[in-house]
DNA sequence: GAGAGTGTTGTAAC
DNA sequence: GGTTACAACACTCT
């Protein structure tokens, strides 16, 4: 259940191994899970592997593209007989045996390398697409959070536009990209600011903060390998480890790390959100 | 066993 | 247009 850190290290883990492999094979375990021609990226190889937000990107020859997007559960899992190198957070029993109850779409690739697809909640999905429909999508997207276009000024001038809570904003992809709900919560309680406070409330200061407190923690996710929050169990090296360094999520009555008041828990735009009453404000 | 909750996001409806 | 509610699905937790 990956967020910008996770996907990003999904990537690069990846793009090592699987650049240059042919794709021999494609099996399709869940219609739902595969859209697109497979025909159009049968025997071809792989170039590279890159990001834009939370989607993974397959580059072929030809203009030709597989894109991913993982939601909530999707994970990619990559064997090569003796290798495996996890995507997402392989870490539960149902990943052990492949292809499993959850494998919805199987890559084979030269040199006997496969690499899975596992998405428990089948919200994920793999598409082929030509380069100009892969732009087309990506423009409807605002900048990467840890990119220079993600500048105060950028923020300032959408959050002045509406007055959805602050939290809500930050995590809408159309303004921008690459924060989660996990991260949402953290960056928040490191700039002090209440995650129930009107986007368009905040001061330019305050934006500013806010901003520093977004890329740090989402360069710290990226650093320690991402979060693997429920069933954490390191089973093949490649889980997180941000979770050790949450501040606010998932600690619902425990200590603030910036002021020790007690944590709360509320829902907000459907979504648990922690943070500190307060030095949050 | 029923019901709520889960790290995402697109769509429909207000 | 802005904003909210819900759906997609399968599993875990209470």
């Amino acid at each position: 259940m990956p967020e910008l850190p996770e996907v990003e290290n999904i990537v690069r883990k990846l793009g090592p191994v699987v650049s240059g492999k042919t794709i021999e094979d494609i099996t399709v375990f869940r219609d739902k899970s595969f859209q697109g021609e497979a025909d159009l990226v049968l025997g071809l190889p792989i170039e590279s592997v890159s990001r834009r937000a939370k989607f993974i990107r397959f580059h072929f020859p030809g203009n030709q593209n597989i894109l991913s997007h993982l939601k909530m559960t999707g994970q990619f899992i990559y064997v090569d007989n003796e290798n495996r190198v996890g995507g997402g957070h392989p870490t539960a029993d149902w990943v052990k045996e492949l292809p499993s109850r959850h494998t919805r779409v199987q890559l084979s690739l030269s040199g006997n390398a496969t690499l899975f697809f596992n998405d428990q909640r089948v919200f994920g999905w793999l598409r082929v697409l030509a380069d100009p429909e892969v732009e087309a999508l990506y423009g409807k997207y605002g900048p990467d959070i840890n990119t220079p276009a993600a500048s105060i000024e950028y923020l300032a001038n959408k959050f002045a536009r509406t007055s959805r809570p602050v939290k809500i904003a930050l995590m809408d992809n159309s303004i921008i990209c690459g924060v989660g709900n996990i991260y949402a919560c953290d960056a928040l309680n490191l700039a002090g600011i209440s995650p129930l406070r009107p986007a368009n409330s905040l001061s330019l200061s305050e934006i500013e903060k806010l901003l520093q407190s977004a890329k740090q923690v989402i360069d710290l996710g990226i650093k320690t390998g991402g979060a693997t929050i429920d069933n954490y169990v390191n089973l093949d090296g490649f889980a997180g480890s941000y979770q050790n360094h949450l501040q606010v999520y998932g600690r619902e009555g425990e200590k603030c790390y910036q002021c020790g008041g007690v944590i709360e828990k509320i829902k907000l735009g459907g979504r648990g959100t922690y943070y500190c009453p307060h030095c949050q404000v």
